[in-house]
RNA sequence: GGGCCCGUAGCUCAGCAUGGAUAGAGCAUCGGCCUUCUAAGCCGGGGGUCGGGGGUUCGAGUCCCCCCGGGCCCGCCA
């Protein structure tokens, strides 16, 4: 690696005049060089003295160590700014990358560790809208990063498969007279979702007998009745296959479906549970509104004691959600001595097996000890998520292996809110997304929303491309828009959805990165690919930049792995492309007048694309070579 | 009432975790650049009390406290 090497050599450096810990920082400006110290401000915090002085002693104490890279050392107002013999970095950098190719920036600090992710987790009642895509891209990122990292991931997606909103489209097929097929061609999940389960909520809030109805169905879908929890797999499973075209439209890919019927199926909770009986950590409630209710007990948890204590078997005997997640996470944690069977459902697009779990399934696969579980779950499940991980705490797992990986929710603005036909309160900034309501762009939809608008760019710009290239480039760049979109913003903050913003595939997009990407292909198409390492004596600003830039992605990749800071990547991403687009219009490479420097310069385009096209596979941005 | 999150340019947001040199982008707006490697691009202009106030520090957009504004969560739902 490159810039870490950079930093090695000046860490030995400062190690020399006897500095253990020099505070390095990649320099803030290019006129400062390569990289900065802050050291002399902790000395003169320490031992007192003035910070600019104390620079300039120590700049003038390593002036006289002979470096490979570093080329200067010089002490300005209290910094130490350390400039390199680029001759000899670019060179160094652009080997690195070249050579290592697709693994530049790959880690092994990952190797023989395993990661579990979980993500999505619809519903299996309804198609995907935007707010899951959210959920999807960020996991799948994930994924995509601690691969990267070197761990052995395993990705799980959670089927709740027993709950009301199942109760709910099966009491529109049982009672209400929904057929099982659209009879329109329309894909089940859009069907079921758009149609069945919106129109079914709305009569139960018209009819409240029809609750009655709905809940009597859960519980027979609870404890297997016949016709009921087929019908019920039966839809699930269907829904499923159409919810997963979505993910994997998006490029995300699952390892394990864990249907939570098999989890009560499984029977994980009774061992979880007496393991809680036994450390005192539940009780029964005699009296009171909660009377025959088991409940946690929460009175020494500093904060979640304020709000009472949590229920987990309901006074008719059954599991609330939370007991099934403490369950499902304890056995994410190995703390359950039983373990899921599964079958073999399909294989993903790109030659995946994707498991599901199955009472008489045939394949048996344990994950074993895991170094971190990260759950994607939207930040409003926040407080359940903290139960769960104090209760894992008291069954004496290491709970703090799991980790709620939370974010905001993506709401409608008001302008999409009224186009479905939302009628707004005066002020009204933003709505929610409900699937009970109907107030939901689905993914699918704004993918191809975003593909209409990139088909016609791309037949404007390329007339003479068949119809097939259109289509094959217009769903990578509508889908490399979205992801984009959906996993820049910071966690923290809600995305306002406006989808005339959305369709813009100028500027900071994500059609901005592979466009930059394809700019580089077609140099080095042209190129005949001869290239070389050795530079010019002078580079020019935009090409320091660029490999400056370049050097730094294995900092970045394993810096968010710590982080979990994922629009890190993107933010780099962006960075990196802009750098591009700069050496792009000043540096010319293939009209550059010397053989030599028309060489070197292909090697930067080549570590360019090199670089670029690794990030974007971690963001899962999808790569176009022409567009 | 309790807990958590957000507030940076007209709008959308980076920068905050790990405090450092003149606070950066995109969109919008105004003005330039295509007979040269893809103009989905580049360059330049205007636009900022970093919500407000205190504090810590040689140094605060970044850390701490208080306040204001907005959002979310506190069910025998999931």
């Amino acid at each position: 690696m490159t810039y870490r090497k950079l930093v090695e050599e000046a860490l030995e450096m400062f190690k020399s005049i006897g500095i253990e810990d020099p505070k390095l920082i990649p320099s803030k400006n290019p006129v400062y060089g390569e990289l900065t110290s802050l050291v002399a401000f902790d000395i003169a915090r320490e031992m007192g003295g003035d910070p600019v002085k104390i620079a300039e002693e120590i700049a003038r104490s390593l002036s006289g160590y002979r470096g490979r890279i570093i080329s200067s050392i010089e002490a300005v107002s209290g910094y130490i700014n350390l400039r390199v013999d680029w001759f000899k970095y670019a060179e160094e950098i652009l080997k690195t990358v070249i050579s290592l190719g697709l693994d530049y920036g790959r880690s092994s600090v990952g190797s023989g560790r395993k990661i579990i992710i979980e993500h999505t987790s619809v519903n299996p009642n309804k198609a995907l809208h935007v707010g899951h895509a959210r959920n999807v891209c960020l996991g799948d990122t994930l994924y995509r990063l601690f691969s990267f990292l070197g761990y052995d991931v395993t990705v799980l997606n959670y089927i709740d498969d027993s709950g009301t909103q199942m109760a709910d489209i099966i009491l529109g097929f049982t009672e209400l007279g929904y057929p099982l097929d659209p009879g329109d061609g329309s894909r089940f999940d859009v069907y079921c979702g758009d149609v069945v389960y919106v129109e079914v909520s709305r009569r139960i809030e018209e009819d409240p007998s029809l609750d009655g109805k709905r809940r009597k169905i859960a519980k027979l879908i609870e404890e297997r009745d016949e016709k009921y929890y087929r019908l019920n797999r039966e839809i699930t499973e269907k829904v499923l296959r159409d919810q997963l075209k979505t993910c994997w439209r998006l490029g995300a890919r699952y390892h394990i479906l864990n249907m939570e019927s098999d989890i009560i199926s499984y029977d994980l909770w009774s061992e979880v549970f007496e393991k809680l009986v036994k450390v005192g950590a539940v009780y029964r409630a005699e009296s009171g509104l909660k009377a025959g209710c088991w409940l946690l007990n929460l009175s020494s948890h500093p904060i979640l004691s304020r709000e009472g204590d949590e229920v987990l078997v309901k006074s008719d005997g059954s599991t609330t959600y939370v007991a099934r997640d403490i369950a499902y996470g304890a056995w994410k944690l190995r703390g359950t001595s039983r373990d899921f069977k599964y079958k073999v459902w399909f294989r993903d697009p790109w030659g995946g097996e994707v498991l599901v779990t199955d009472l008489n399934g045939d394949v048996e696969k344990h994950i074993g000890e895991v170094e971190k579980v990260i759950n994607v779950i939207d930040i409003r499940q926040k407080r359940p998520q903290e139960i769960v991980k104090y209760a894992l705490d008291l069954l004496g797992l290491k709970s703090e292996r799991y980790i709620h990986f939370g974010y905001e929710v993506v709401a409608l603005s008001i302008m999409d809110a009224i186009k479905i036909g939302y009628e707004p309160e005066p002020g009204q900034e933003f709505v929610h997304m409900s699937g009970r309501r109907g107030l939901y762009v689905k993914a699918d939809t704004l993918i191809d929303m975003l593909k209409e608008r990139v088909k016609s760019e791309v037949r404007g710009k390329h007339p003479e491309w068949i119809e097939e290239k259109i289509e094959e480039v217009a769903e990578k760049v509508a889908v490399g828009a979205l992801r984009y979109s959906l996993v820049k913003p910071d966690t923290d903050k809600m995305i306002i959805l406006n989808t005339d913003e959305m369709l813009k595939l100028e500027g900071d997009t994500g059609p901005y990165l592979q466009y930059s990407y394809a700019r580089a292909c077609r140099i080095l198409e042209k190129s005949g690919l001869e290239y070389s390492f050795k530079p010019p004596v002078e580079l020019t600003e935009e090409e320091k930049q660029l490999l400056r830039r370049i050097a730094y992605f294995p900092e970045v990749v394993e810096e968010v792995g710590r982080s979990l800071i994922i629009k890190t990547l993107p933010n780099y991403a962006y960075m990196l492309a802009s750098d591009f687009s700069r050496f792009y219009e000043k540096v010319p490479v293939l009209y550059s007048e010397d053989v030599e420097l028309r060489r070197f310069r292909v090697a930067e385009v080549l570590a360019f694309k090199i670089v670029l096209g690794n990030v974007l596979n971690l963001i899962g941005v999808p790569l176009v070579e022409e567009m």
